[in-house]
DNA sequence: GATATAGTTGATATTAATTATCATTATTGA
DNA sequence: TCAATAATGATAATTAATATCAACTATATC
């Protein structure tokens, strides 16, 4: 998914389930879009106020649950951290391992995991959705 | 891992640290290992209210965590659902499968997921300790 | 057994992220 | 244009988890 794919994907979202365009929600929607990963609520606000300090936090933390909703952001929740967002364009789906000494993360991706896992689901008559694999241990440099 | 396994462990863990064999602490361990699954900080308190009415919630807390950090419980963690806990008798590790729309969740296992995990840690130089897996969708009875 | 050390407890306060509230404003469709 | 209603923004409320701290207690040492 690129970019302009993904504004296509949150507009056709909010218009089929009768929300409205607003300006603050383009707003965030381009200032989400053109941010490094890994990105909480209080990083994104901290950076649409500078251009544009009318629009509050509560919009931005809203419309980061509208983006994750609609498709086009993840949501990455590790133990008690606040939660963190990031874009979904170009890459494909990954998990996370986390360093639980200095808490660092890196991201991982295995086919064969994901489509195990989709077997596993449909064995249990389950529709499969999305998933969320994090596996702890000690990372190379805290070994 | 059985009952008087599972106490030994705990026990081993807490000396290992230099900590303190308290009677409040048998009290939690006791009442933990013979509780259902997915027992919260609140429900377990409550139990042991009842026959122990002297001992408060914040110790009920601090000793689920070493519970977990001993090695004979699991923490389950499900979107902002608070923390549940369960302890790892007999049963092996699993993982959940979460509706997304009654919010039930099934347990399940799959031995291939686990080693390509561990793999997969490896591959990253990553000594792998714990792991959580958990696929959203939508379950038998939703669909 | 007495004593010193330091971990533990229990009641409560604090923290911090998330969500709710609500008056005001803005968008959409008719 | 106008009515209906969603969205916003400031702030309050919520809530789980954690911190605080005086009193207590387990443990090791003498």
């Amino acid at each position: 998914m690129n970019l302009n794919k993904a504004k296509d994907v949150f507009r056709n979202y909010i218009q089929e389930k009768g929300l409205r365009n607003t300006q603050q929600r383009e707003v965030i929607l381009d200032a989400f879009l053109s941010t490094d990963k890994h990105i909480t609520v209080e990083d994104l606000f901290n950076v649409i106020k500078e251009k544009n300090p009318g629009i509050g936090y509560a919009t931005v933390h809203r419309n980061l649950n509208l983006l994750f909703e609609s498709g086009i952001a993840d949501e990455i929740k590790i133990g008690n951290q606040k939660t963190r967002y990031e874009p979904k364009l170009g890459q494909t789906h990954h998990d996370h391992l986390i360093c639980i000494k200095c808490k660092s993360f890196i991201e991982v991706h295995d086919d064969k995991i994901e489509k195990l896992q989709d077997k596993l689901a449909e064995a249990n008559d389950f529709i499969p959705v999305r998933h969320k694999l994090e596996i702890y241990g000690i990372c190379k440099k805290c070994k």
